[in-house]
DNA sequence: CGGGATATTGATTGATTTCAATGTGAGTGG
DNA sequence: CCACTCACATTGAAATCAATCAATATCCCG
């Protein structure tokens, strides 16, 4: 079980925290990254690491977002996955990078060396365990955006993201405003659409009352039942 | 570095070889399974697993083919993959299955106690990096799975499809035959289309010469290079 | 030689894309 | 402070690809 949150708090200030002995963080892959890693900042459009490139690192967000993508030789974009603070993205295990890396935002990133949080796996069960626990959670991730890709209406698509993204931003889960860190382009990208569509399909549920965009960056959930209702 | 190979070879046959030491296969997740494993029939249409059971076991297929999917309440089913043998699959972190898992025709599959595997890992870090891997492969899988379903076309899908089907059935790659364990349905529900669409495309493709189709599961890539452009 | 499941083929519909234009908002410099 | 500009977002009309509805064909098995 991987506690995202820990290291979520006291991270976010200017790099680590001066003396806490980080007991809670221990035997953890959060903590080990916390101990190996060197916080970093990426601007916005960055690239952190690419298609191809040696997986020499893995990668923790600490604040702003993180979009991981692959795109097909005429220019078709797809996003796998959005990286919020306490992610932790790059677990390859194989020895390249299958996908592009880039900051959506400003961000701030948690760098650490591969080779050295492998070796404190070897040596600590604990560390290995969630190593694996972290890499299986990306994985579910995957499963359950394939079902998403797969066979749903593009209405179906918009809501299921924003009950994803609604469950995320806010810790508690009552937040009905979210704050989106990305543009309409990396939503249909995300969601195999296009822009096009992803704003028809908003302002669609804004007719029904399920939603409110008091700015196109900014969201309001209005009837998440509704939303619910099309996440089938 | 998963040799799911060493296990195929050996294991194809009724059960496990008599006599050999299996040395190649200590220090693998490979080798655990065939340790801990018991080799079970499941025949076809059969449940391995269900969507939200408790996860107690991890899976190798032995021989035949499983598929791993969810539905929808209205009945929309998305196949997430296709095991085939060597596969390890079922390999959740989390304390239940997120996706169902079926025997495509009669199957062999070796089942472990996942506990047990678990335990062996916490002892020998070369099956836990091992049993790392094999996660981060099916996610590598996931995630091109995701390319496939998001933006492209029924025809690229297909092609996709059936040249990943080439690259796995046959061990060397040169194979031009391939020999469908699913039926149609499956093809559609694992590509996002209806069964219509790929009987459609499977035609188109034979009609431009890119592949003959001597029976419903037997496939020959007469043009892999066409089939590779339209990969994308 | 049926008979049922599986697969193919045809005609039509419909959701989403594409092409095109307009709107909006934030940042810049006059 | 306002006009300007550029990127981003929305809206509209037409085209297109795949889904749906419907019929026929083929295969496998008893």
């Amino acid at each position: 079980m991987l506690k995202q949150q820990s290291t979520t708090g006291t991270a976010t200030g200017t790099g680590r925290p001066p003396q806490l002995p980080q007991r809670a963080s221990e035997h953890t892959l959060a903590g080990a990254l916390e101990m190996l890693g060197a916080p970093i900042r990426f601007e916005r459009n960055v690239e952190v690491y690419g298609e191809g490139e040696a997986a020499e690192y893995f990668y923790q967000v600490v604040k702003g977002a993180v979009r991981t993508y692959k795109v097909l030789q005429d220019g078709r974009r797809q996003i796998g996955a959005f990286h919020l603070p306490g992610d932790i993205f790059g677990l390859e295990a194989g020895d390249e990078h299958s996908f592009s890396a880039e900051a959506i935002g400003d961000c701030t990133i948690r760098v650490a060396k591969r080779s050295g949080i492998v070796a404190m796996a070897a040596r600590d069960s604990d560390v290995a365990a969630d190593l694996w626990a972290a890499t299986a959670k990306s994985l579910r991730g995957a499963q359950e955006h394939m079902l998403l890709l797969g066979r749903k209406t593009a209405e179906e698509r918009v809501a299921s993201f924003l009950l994803k993204m609604a469950g995320r931003s806010g810790g508690a889960g009552a937040e009905p405003t979210i704050e989106l860190p990305m543009c309409r382009q990396d939503i249909a990208d995300y969601l195999g659409l296009t822009i096009e569509t992803v704003s028809r399909t908003l302002t669609h549920l804004e007719n029904t009352l399920a939603i409110e965009l008091p700015s196109s960056r900014r969201i309001l959930l209005r009837s998440k039942a509704s939303l619910q209702r099309l996440n089938a």
